[in-house]
DNA sequence: TCTGGGGTCCTAGGACCC
DNA sequence: TCTGGGGTCCTAGGACCC
């Protein structure tokens, strides 16, 4: 039989600050989505507070400070690197990882003995622990569902264990599922847990009891394949190596809404040139275009919302493209006399940028010429840092950038932001 | 004043074809 | 009196994940 471990860190934008923080220890302290909107990582403490997952950052803000409570900016310069750090150490333990998110990996131990199994997990949560500093549970499995659900177990400390699990066996399974509610399973949102609660299934154990073609009817395929894996019978492979991405996003709300064509054109330029930069970083063009923008849903402004789509001429990374034609589909939905608070560009059917169906319609000496100039612009803005060569397009004060007033240092990836010794 | 961003997959329904 | 059937492709929208 298989067998599956996933790592998953825990509170992880909190503990990878608390690693340069120190003085965070035992306190709240929440990391705050982009622009600081709402409450995206909590502390054990912040949870304790009450602190809710989303909660938006200025509700909150004044009580949760005054229980003594810590809000970051997020920074994501830091959470990648540190995520980075922890692959290599995984790594260390075996060669069949999927590293599933910034925070969560799967480890293969299919050639790990059984009766080592849980030692393993436990040695890489340690090593973990002792190298990177941040702290982990690791759930064990048959399949990645059951894997996921060890996981939970073990952060709940369902069972008698303390930060590893292990439901290869059937009948501790049984023992946990009977506790886990059924909206705790992954890929069990909200949305399906009301309609299966509806049903009289409260649990875990209970989905794995429904007849499966009921399943089919109100969740289809994906609550099937669901109840499937939680029988133990795999359906989700291990990506070991990851798919290249379909699509490719850059969507941001701005730090103040957008009232003027000339602060709507510098942002739509600015996301579509870091779209690009994606792309190449992937060596993924792009077929087709979308651009969107649309007013504050929350506040009371006259809505709009709007979208756009097109076809590029040819499949393309150059930025000068991207930002001729995130500049044209935003032309053709921008209306004079709303307050814009968010718009994106988001690029799709991405292809390999080495293989491009090319088009009679592009110029073959121009077409030459962008692989080259795409890549001294990267290799220069990798080299002093991002943002040292940009399109003018792209704005220069930019005073629609979003809020981070309170990020910490980037103290990995940033030779003058390092930490410092007194 | 202030409510995230970036992905994937699936389905239903319309358009179209023979 | 009588108004087909079966297939593909595309898109928008929903649901979910972290």
């Amino acid at each position: 039989m298989p067998a599956l471990a996933l790592i998953d860190m825990n509170n992880f934008y909190v503990s990878c600050e608390r690693v340069f923080r120190p003085d965070l220890e035992g306190r709240a302290v929440i990391v705050l989505s982009n622009n600081d909107g709402c409450a995206i990582a909590r502390s054990q403490e912040a949870k304790d507070l009450g602190i809710k997952m989303g909660d938006p950052w200025f509700k909150i803000r004044d009580a949760y400070r005054r229980a003594g409570g810590v809000g970051l900016s997020s920074n994501y310069a830091l959470y990648g690197d540190m995520s980075a750090r922890i692959g290599d150490v995984l790594a260390q333990f075996s060669p069949d990882i999927e590293t599933y998110s910034i925070d969560e990996s799967f480890v293969s131990l299919e050639a790990v003995p059984p009766q080592s199994r849980f030692q393993l997990a436990k040695d890489m949560a340690t090593t973990v622990r002792r190298w990177i500093g941040i702290s982990c549970c690791v759930g064990i499995g048959p399949t990645k569902t059951l894997a996921k659900l060890a996981n939970f177990t073990a952060k709940k400390r369902l069972l008698d264990n303390n930060g590893v699990a292990d439901l290869m066996d059937e009948e501790r399974r049984a023992r946990a599922m009977a506790v886990i509610p059924v909206g705790e399973i992954w890929g069990i949102g909200r949305a399906s847990a009301t309609k299966l609660n509806a049903l009289g299934v409260e649990t875990a154990a209970d989905l794995l009891r429904v007849d499966r073609r009921l399943v089919r009817n109100v969740l289809t395929v994906v609550g099937e394949r669901i109840v499937a894996e939680l029988a133990g019978e795999s359906c989700v492979d291990l990506d070991l190596e990851p798919p290249p991405q379909k699509g490719c996003a850059v969507t941001r709300s701005f730090g103040r809404s957008i009232c003027e064509w000339t602060e709507m054109e510098e942002a739509l330029a600015f996301y579509a040139a870091r779209a690009g930069e994606k792309l190449r970083r992937q060596n993924r063009a792009a077929s087709v275009m979308q651009v969107f923008m649309h007013t504050n849903r929350f506040n009371g402004d006259p809505p709009y919302s709007n979208a756009a789509t097109a076809r590029l001429p040819e499949a393309t990374t150059d930025t000068r493209d991207l930002i001729a034609m995130a500049l044209v589909l935003g032309r053709r939905i921008w209306r004079p006399g709303y307050r814009f608070a968010k718009a994106g560009v988001i690029l799709d059917e991405l292809v390999d940028a080495s293989a491009v169906q090319r088009s009679f319609l592009v110029d073959p000496d121009r077409r030459g010429k962008s692989a080259p100039l795409m890549a001294v612009i990267d290799d220069i803005n990798n080299r002093m840092g991002n943002g040292t060569l940009t399109l003018a397009a792209t704005g220069i004060c930019r005073h629609w950038k979003m809020q981070a007033g309170m990020r910490t240092s980037r103290y990995t990836t940033r030779w003058d932001e390092l930490a410092r010794v007194r």
